[in-house]
DNA sequence: TCGTGTCGGATTGTCGGACGATACGTCGCG
DNA sequence: CGCGACGTATCGTCCGACAATCCGACACGA
């Protein structure tokens, strides 16, 4: 089975909006422009690159999107750093079009976040602990509230992130939070005993990072999902239903290209 | 420390190509339109709603750039799903910009493919038990070439992940992977039992899948895992250091905006 | 001195129009 | 029937233009 001839590549010229992307990206990411150093105006830009506004413009906006690039109050462009939400945000909407279901937001919530209490047993700093714990009493408060207990368990699992001290593990883990988070709601308005045990596992997750205890922290970490998984289908949820519609009721307006 | 005045909203109008995107985003989004649908050309567009063409175009360059359309070869434009890659690509530069450690690359890539070979050793299919087969056996021919065992270990790895049947578990997987990828190379080059070892697990680990046991697949891919972490620290790197010289060499030329 | 009104330059967002290149369908010819 | 020429549609790129806004400078008055 010798291939008589040798095959050639689809060929495809490259738009010249592209390279102008590509090439402030591969400058950036090259570490030669640190975040916050302007990029030229627009009209530099065309000057430097030879082609005309328009192309320059359709480039940056590439940039602009991905946070890597951003504007200034100035009007200017800076470096920047992108910020996990925009990211978390993609991946979210990819995930929704796929129509993952959620059987396997739940399988892969529970691996992201048993690795994240661990860390967060190891890394917290008081600060953090300090933040929890007034998390934790707000959430007290509001105990009758689904809407604010699911924000403020949203929080909490941001807080428990952060403390976590693992950016790569933060970036995996936001996008299945985002997911989450809209259904977290809809369980505590089916399941009367949700708020309290929420409140409970929180208190737990909270005292087994205090005590540094990675075993602990996994033990109540695997009982809050659970106890989220029982209640999703306690509420007359199929846990093998594509994401799709639950979440986007709950999409805000524009998320789109903030 | 009540407020004396009411504080104001720092004000902000959104542009227009971003309410042009917006507004087309959410039309995917809410499954108004499904992938392979062809959205208008750009002069339908301009005349919907009611911009320029130059507006239009910004507008949807960003939709481009996501990946949820997508130029047909007639040129047009059409809603399509956004592939994994591209978003990993996204999430790896990112991580690369924030300086995240090899440190926060381990544990996070730890705990992901050890949730990911427990869904392998679930839902692999016959087919994609044969792809892994047929990947070492390609690995076994050449041992000797690091680049070509590297590119193959990648690989094996994807397959996993398809075998996972996890779409979330992969989207969240798929970035420590791309960055892990460069740095087997150079470990396999330092560590001459590298590539027999690496070989061998994957050989392990394709058995535990075969076997369905989850136990003997979470204990190869720790031990996988483990080696790489040690080949990395004997081949004289620091796993503590920011992840990006390592990266930024194997970086393909136009990986940018692709 | 400090706050305020005004002005001009710089920059962006948006617009209208234009051209060449390419993909596709049609039609006539052999 | 096959095949090449031709016209049309669409995109990538370019050009020039204008209003809105931001910024800095400057003058003015309390």
């Amino acid at each position: 089975m010798t291939e008589a001839v040798e095959k050639f590549r689809r060929i495809s010229s490259t738009p010249a909006y592209q390279l102008v992307a590509e090439a402030i990206e591969r400058r950036i990411l090259s570490g030669r422009m640190r975040p916050g150093e302007p990029i030229g105006t627009e009209a530099e830009l065309v000057k430097q690159f030879g082609v005309n506004r328009s192309t320059v413009r359709e480039g940056i906006r590439l940039l602009e999107h991905d946070g890597i690039i951003q504007r200034q109050p100035n009007r200017r462009l800076a470096v920047s750093l992108p910020h996990y939400e925009r990211l978390a945000t993609r991946t979210t909407r990819a995930l929704v079009l796929h129509e993952a279901t959620f059987r396997e937001l739940y399988e892969a919530g529970m691996a992201l976040q048993l690795a994240t209490i661990e860390g967060a047993t190891r890394h917290a700093t008081p600060e953090q602990v300090e933040a929890m714990q007034e998390n934790i009493e707000r959430t007290e408060r509001v105990l009758d509230d689904p809407a604010a207990v699911a924000e403020l368990d949203g929080e909490f699992h941001a807080l428990i992130g952060k403390a976590s001290a693992n950016r790569v593990l933060q970036l995996a883990r936001e996008p299945s939070d985002l997911l989450v988070r809209p259904t977290t709601e809809i369980v505590l308005r089916h399941v009367k005993e949700g708020a309290p045990r929420l409140l409970h596992a929180h208190r737990m997750l909270l005292d087994a990072i205090r005590r540094r205890d990675a075993d602990l922290g996994r033990l109540w970490a695997r009982r809050h999902i659970n106890d989220w998984r029982k209640g999703f289908e306690r509420a007359g949820h199929d846990l093998d239903q594509p994401i799709d519609r639950l979440y986007l009721r709950s999409l805000p307006a524009g998320a789109a290209a903030r």
